[in-house]
DNA sequence: GTCGGCCGGATTGTTGACAATCGTGTCAGA
DNA sequence: TCTGACACGATTGTCAACAATCCGGCCGAC
């Protein structure tokens, strides 16, 4: 309700600073600033064609969702998360989706105890077809659904930015040979314990399932690569 | 170390943007500015003698720790947190404070385990002689200790972001008579299974405690007060 | 050759003014 | 009296210029 209209009215030239923060988080999601590289203004407001105060708020904004890091009179920097950082925010990731699960698990209606029947038969095909890329689809997929399910915003919210900060950590995860194999099963067992409406083995299912992230995360992380 | 020295370089007018966020953020909790009032920029600027610009970095700062709301082209206002919502945070303190003492239990040392025995000590003393104030603080003090000694800093800090949203609500909640009562010996199950190193038991006292913060939450609180 | 101070460019922090927007009171018309 | 549009005041959003700060290299002295 905050953005009412969407295609005709904007001046001519330049963005907002909405825009810009959108921009700027695709960029560095996106992996064309690494972690370390400085973010200078100027250079940003040539390439989005947006005016340094703009930038500036958008920049503010992700320093927030901890993005970014801003250290006075030296500028923003892409935020540089080490392993251990990785594994903090995936354990947070674990205690807080474990939550939600055993929410969705009391909430959770027969339509979308379907919803979830259906990804976890996709899961299935996806795995036995080697398709890994579509399998990391499906799993977004899930988690965001149990959430959708659960109706948790604190919880929500909180998820949705810890995630923000592990796209590169994540993303080499699920590309490593062998993972869906171990989190098939585990994920069929979440999807199990909330149909069941069982919210204490549908958190521990989850909690076990990340869990199992941790570890993986501890042996695969290689600093360094994009 | 980013903020090197304290006190005397300083222009002479007016403060910076780090300054009026934490002035804005103690006017806030202190209850100067209820919760719905609109803070308006030009009004902020005179009572703390701080500029427009710096006004409106500490307002976006507080925006995103989720003590003010700002509507675009409507300005900033103090947060209301719906009872529903002070439930649904502690919710996620719940899980995130049961992580942290997991961790504390398997970090602690001799000499902060004796702590936890002293914090452990002066309440049962504080219950006894019906010292309310005194108690609350050794409180916060404890779950402060047990966060230090899990050196968890990602949960650490979504948890003290979280406790600033319901300082309203914490308030209410330490004065009610009787609480002391039903928290005391949970809060000595906590200290005892961290005193033991052992994990799952801490994490589980953890999060009865915090339980039972929550029903009493649900049972006390009158909207309007304050 | 090395250390310390200094100077210049680059970058960020801040300011004040201007433009856009919203809420509200007013006034004409039915 | 009620409804609707209009315009005004108040408030926020944005900009371009200025000031403060930091980082690098250069130069001189020991």
């Amino acid at each position: 309700m905050p953005d009412p209209s969407a295609p005709p009215r904007r001046r001519a030239s330049g963005a907002s600073a909405a825009e810009a923060r959108e921009l700027l988080r695709a960029a560095i999601l996106g992996g064309e600033y690494l972690p370390g590289e400085r973010l200078v203004e100027a250079q940003l407001c040539e390439r989005f064609g947006v005016s340094r105060f703009n930038i500036r708020t958008a920049i503010q904004e992700l320093a927030a969702d901890g993005l970014v890091e801003v250290q006075r009179n030296k500028g923003a920097q892409v935020r540089k998360v080490s392993l251990d950082e990785a594994v903090e925010i995936t354990e947070v990731r674990m205690v807080l989706e474990g939550l939600v699960a055993a929410k969705a698990a009391i909430l959770v209606t027969d339509e979308q105890a379907s919803e979830l029947d259906e990804i976890g038969l996709l899961m299935r095909r996806a795995v036995a077809a080697g398709e890994f890329r579509r399998y990391s689809d499906l799993n977004q997929r899930l988690h965001a659904l149990i959430r959708t399910i659960a109706g948790h915003r604190t919880a929500d919210g909180i998820i949705e930015t810890l995630r923000g900060q592990l796209v590169r950590h994540q993303f080499m995860l699920s590309l490593h040979p062998g993972r869906p194999l171990v989190s098939l099963p585990q994920h069929e067992r979440i999807i199990e314990a909330i149909r069941e409406r069982d919210p204490k083995a549908a958190e521990s299912a989850m909690r076990d399932h990340i869990a199992s992230v941790i570890e993986a995360l501890r042996g695969i992380d290689t600093p360094g690569l994009r």
